[in-house]
DNA sequence: AATGAATGAGTGTTCATTCAT
DNA sequence: AATGAATGAACACTCATTCAT
């Protein structure tokens, strides 16, 4: 994991809260220097440019976001439903109503650096992957591509996230959640 | 259905496309207005500002979508499983390498008249809600929240169609986006 | 006197109006057209440009009140005197409160066709010129410069209409102009 | 008095030149900031809209104008009479050619925050007045309205400035222009 | 004659980026 | 390292003018 100074640590955080309220364009550098108590020329002694401070700012999110799931794939005795179960709930819990957090999962980037972000992307992806393929050898799931499956739930989680059902409670939906994944990812009793 | 005149046509093709192409801030009205061969000062007699332009291209786009998802709910004697595999199909098929068609079903706003448009997604999910619930009466479906599946169906489309896995057919991603939507609805035959 | 249709007294009563109260470049051609009830185009087939709108209006407005003052100087039996008090005063009253008027009075003009308006300017000041020299020969009044004093009156009065001291009334104004300026153009009598 | 920056003043005077010369909405900010030698974007630094430039330059001339005319007032045993030759002459002589300064006697402003620039323009009837008042008070002025004539004298030499008369010489102007205001002042000799 | 939809040159304003301190 | 005044390229938007009807 990347360490982050503090001055740097303060500028992300204030950008991370601003592209997540506003569309990048609304965004202005003078707004970030200004809340997160630097000088506008401070910005560029960490970033090269706005373009630049964007991607650190989801890079770290979703760095921060593989780096705490992986967690759950690493615990010792839980079954691949028990972790997928965990970690569809963190998710949720993490990023409901946390728009800036959410966001992120679902950037398409028309930007030319898009390549090393991708690679993040796809690092959810494969983790989450792996965890439906362990769940495949052990004869719990089926699923005839994985890689498919991992790329459906952090869609559906960023939908929930993004515009979450005001009159269910966050438990109901995390329960709905896990189990609309997992029921599709069981595997059926073999027809006798 | 709005109508809209032929200028008015042209200019909202153009801009989806530019739309869904780059980010906001890198269209120029000026190349919008080049493309649709129209006067720059044309685009202000069908559009208050950018901003009124960008969200008439996400109300139509959306308008289209869900008037033609429409038609597969009133065929006459199809199930609810035909019924939501052709709307996932045709929403593939439809959106997919066509970024422009699948980034509207994620853009979130974060401006003033956001709300007039939130009702175009609604209208969206409401319609699979109701195709699972019509479901649920004939017994073939099975869901404690219809409501939330609804949401699910477009976000998994949409993360298919914005980061179309490039070494599988287009046809293995739709049968296996169907399955995983049905599969997850399907009532379990009751344990005899 | 030109002879103005029906449309084109409507363009130059809606222009002055609009022209008094804004400064030109605030002045939209539209408005004036809607104001003025006459298509956009109409506007062009009366006046060449904004500019030329611009100065017919003040042109009218300095021909209708050179015509109106000149009426003063052809009565029978009243002394220069008489016609200066009767002057002032109907310009006073012609004008206060009635900034259009009053502004034109002023206007300095940056453009080319400026000269042609100018000229009115001067009608006027001829007209005064030439009630003062009457008064100097009959031996009522002494000037070393009646085109000078001729240009103050207007002025003074311009001031007065554009802003009219508010606890003052109207009457009283009068009176106070035409005794400051009489005051200022009699002939002392000879010390003996 | 206000203190005004170096950059500040370079545009103020720069802008005060061509506002004096072409109308306002032939004034380009570019053009200003070229010739003042700052960037487009400093303009924006100091004043917040062209039309914020515009008042700043009336203002600031304003103010010049009615401090330079105090000192006047304040000669030791000078009489007012001559307080008003010097003012009247103080005021030809560095307006007239100067259309940017005489200008701005006159300008009647159609601009919200007109109340503050008005506060201006008052400043200096105040002064005339006092002056006129002194006048009376020692006996040699007699007027009933000083308040108007006040108004009067700045109204004249506007005039004066704006349209000079091209066959009269400045000195010769003055001279008629101090008369004309003096005559009208003056305590008649009580006929004894 | 009368219109107003269409135009595009022109301009005010913004804001990412730089650099002297 | 840190700053923020200064910059100017870039862009949204305006509005006088035209012309097909």
């Amino acid at each position: 994991m990347k360490k982050y100074s503090d001055k740097e640590s303060r500028i992300l955080d204030t950008a991370a809260e601003m592209f997540a309220t506003q569309p990048f364009h609304k965004v202005l550098l003078s707004d970030v220097a200004r809340v997160a108590s630097v000088g506008k020329g401070t910005l560029y002694l960490y970033f090269k440019s706005k373009d630049d401070l964007y991607f650190a700012v989801l890079f770290r999110g979703f760095s921060i976001l593989v780096e705490r799931l992986k967690k759950y794939t690493e615990v010792e005795g839980s079954s691949p439903s028990d972790q997928l179960r965990c970690i569809v709930r963190d998710m949720i819990l993490h990023m409901i109503n946390k728009a800036s957090n959410a966001q992120l999962l679902g950037k398409v980037m028309h930007y030319p650096n898009s390549g090393e972000w991708q690679e993040k992307r796809v690092e959810l992806w494969s983790l989450l992957q792996s965890v439906i393929e362990a769940g495949i050898e052990s004869g719990e799931f089926e699923d005839s591509c994985p890689r498919l499956t991992a790329q459906y739930i952090p869609s559906v989680i960023r939908s929930i996230c993004l515009f979450p059902p005001e009159n269910i409670d966050t438990e109901t939906i995390c329960n709905h959640a896990c189990a609309f994944v997992l029921k599709s990812l069981k595997k059926n009793a073999p027809s006798a």
